[in-house]
RNA sequence: GGGGCCGUAAGGUAACCUGGUAUCCUGCAUGCUUGGGGUGCAUGUUAUCUGAGUUCAAAUCUCGGCGGCCCCA
């Protein structure tokens, strides 16, 4: 596609289209078509994520995409936080509906007065309960494809404990599932934050969430894990009868991972100038066979090709290109589509023994012979998978930046990117004060505090008011 | 939340200012040619987002709707 990442925009909408992840003609603000193409990494994407929940007892299931007025508005803050960005139900047919119905923004209001009838006791708990579905938000902000859009594909896992022992506990294991699937499997890497008050989950106690970094050095955030505490238990009447014979509201967490956007990370984070790249288990392809044909001897080859291309199936997802197209046309169209591993078999290979066999992250091309084909794929299949996750780590720590004072910070943001390391008051209301100043001077955010790290600044000063800083906070410009 | 730009074929565009026959490239189809990094030639194929207004006449001017992009907060 010849277009520069520097120019992250223009690349992400020109790989986008030309490599046919999505198709924008929809013509409804904030909606696109996912494509085979996006849709089949998706759908992989998925299953990995719900095989990491369900080894960590989560369990899976499907609730309706309809809630009632009356349950949306039972909690008063989360209600509030959603409201300007719910799609409403007014209307069926001709008649105007007594009882209006949104669409999920999100599915605390349709699964926790499920959750209220299904538990009774402390042998219900803890209740650990996913589903994988769409969601839908009145986006106001400008919608992009994959990365923000008015609806989502997302997996939302809901959990019940019977104390706040629990509750702390399962935000550590959902950090250690979105360290495993993120960044280990995906290779992506990200910050794992604790927000600030003040940018918590609507009806939250605390949220937490993994931030990743995109090419242009804006910040995105992937999983988010909530402690919701007892609000909604309350509300929702999910109780338990404790050991004193008494009553008491339930413990509750949320995870949402959003894997159409997590996809957006991965596609823009790993791909480069000439298309798609994407980790070895998640590409639709992970070998072309392309042959090299000539007008004598074509038969031959093509019956050589069919026959390496059936035996690497055993192992893989392979495809074998016999479109009429010239073999460099098929190179650039292949690399595109992030084909991992590309096969050449022409008469030359053949007389040889050897395939030449290319490595799409870096390029590199060797001579395999027929025989080893299948052990040397999965080879490069690891070593780039590998590759992947440690070319991105590195310019991941380059992004990570420091500053002391207002003008430090100015002049680290200066392109606007990068997460920047700033010591900070507090995360009372109070701060929220010092992050809307800073905001205004360097338009960055203040995303939290690492929870996946201890860090504490001594004798440091807030970089806003000067007063004594308690907490290193990360700023960034975002998504 | 504020501001700016834009909408012509499947994709990208010219014509718009100064109203009158809609241009070229890519794609797609067919045939030949070519084939180890986006082959070449020929023929064919499809378009003015939407609604109203002005006008003899609107892609072009005016207003609304829908949709997209960019910048700032």
């Amino acid at each position: 596609m010849d277009i520069p990442k520097e120019n992250f925009s223009e690349w992400y909408n020109t790989l986008i289209k030309e490599a046919e992840l999505c198709d924008l003609r929809y013509n409804l603000k904030g909606f696109v078509v996912i494509m085979p193409n996006a849709a089949d990494v998706i759908s992989r994407m998925y299953r990995l994520y719900e095989d990491a929940l369900e080894a960590r007892g989560h369990r899976k299931s499907y609730f309706p995409a309809l809630i009632s007025e009356k349950n949306l508005e039972a909690e008063k803050d989360h209600v509030e936080g959603f409201a300007p960005e719910v799609f409403w139900v007014t209307r069926a047919g001709k008649n105007e509906l007594e009882e209006k119905m949104i669409l999920r923004p999100t599915s605390e209001t349709a699964m926790y007065p499920m959750y209220s009838l299904w538990i009774n006791g402390k042998c219900d708990l803890p209740l650990k309960v996913y589903q994988s579905c769409q969601v839908w938000r009145y986006e106001t902000k400008a919608t992009r494809p994959l990365i923000r859009g008015r609806e989502f594909y997302w997996i939302e896992a809901h959990n019940v404990f019977d104390s706040e022992e629990g509750v702390l506990s399962q935000v550590q294991e959902d950090m250690e599932t979105t360290e495993e699937m993120i960044h280990q499997s995906f290779g992506v890497p990200f910050l794992f934050f604790r927000r600030p008050q003040w940018d918590k989950f609507a009806g939250a106690v605390d949220t937490y969430a993994a931030d990743t970094m995109m090419p242009d050095g804006k910040t995105l955030q992937l999983p988010s894990t909530h402690n919701l505490g007892t609000n909604f238990a309350k509300v929702f009447n999910v109780k338990y009868m404790d050991d004193d014979g008494e009553e008491k509201p339930c413990w509750q967490t949320c995870y949402g991972p959003c894997i159409s956007r997590i996809f957006a990370a991965i596609v823009s984070i790993h791909g480069d100038s000439r298309g798609m790249v994407l980790p070895f288990h998640l590409a639709n392809v992970q070998a072309v066979v392309i042959p090299i044909l000539r007008k004598e001897g074509s038969e031959t080859v093509i019956r050589f090709v069919q026959e390496v291309t059936e035996k690497l199936a055993k192992n893989y997802r392979v495809v074998a290109d016999f479109s009429e197209n010239t073999p460099g046309f098929k190179y650039n169209h292949w690399e595109l589509n992030g084909a991992a591993v590309r096969v050449e078999i022409g008469a030359r290979d053949i007389e040889s023994g050897k395939a030449v066999v290319v490595r799409r992250d870096t390029g590199e091309k060797e001579s395999v012979p027929f025989e080893e084909l299948p052990k040397k794929i999965g080879e490069i299949g690891k070593e780039m998978n590998a590759s992947l996750r440690e070319k991105a780590d590195e310019w991941f720590a380059t992004m990570l930046k420091e500053a002391d004072t207002m003008e430090e910070l100015k002049s680290a943001l200066e392109n606007g990117e990068g997460f920047v390391r700033i010591p900070f008051c507090t995360d009372s209301l109070e701060g929220e004060g010092c992050a809307e100043k800073l905001k205004e001077e360097c338009s960055a955010n203040v995303r939290g505090s690492r929870h996946d790290a201890n860090e504490k600044p001594s004798g440091k000063k807030c970089i806003v008011c000067g007063k004594e800083a308690s907490t290193y906070q990360y700023a960034a410009r975002q998504y």
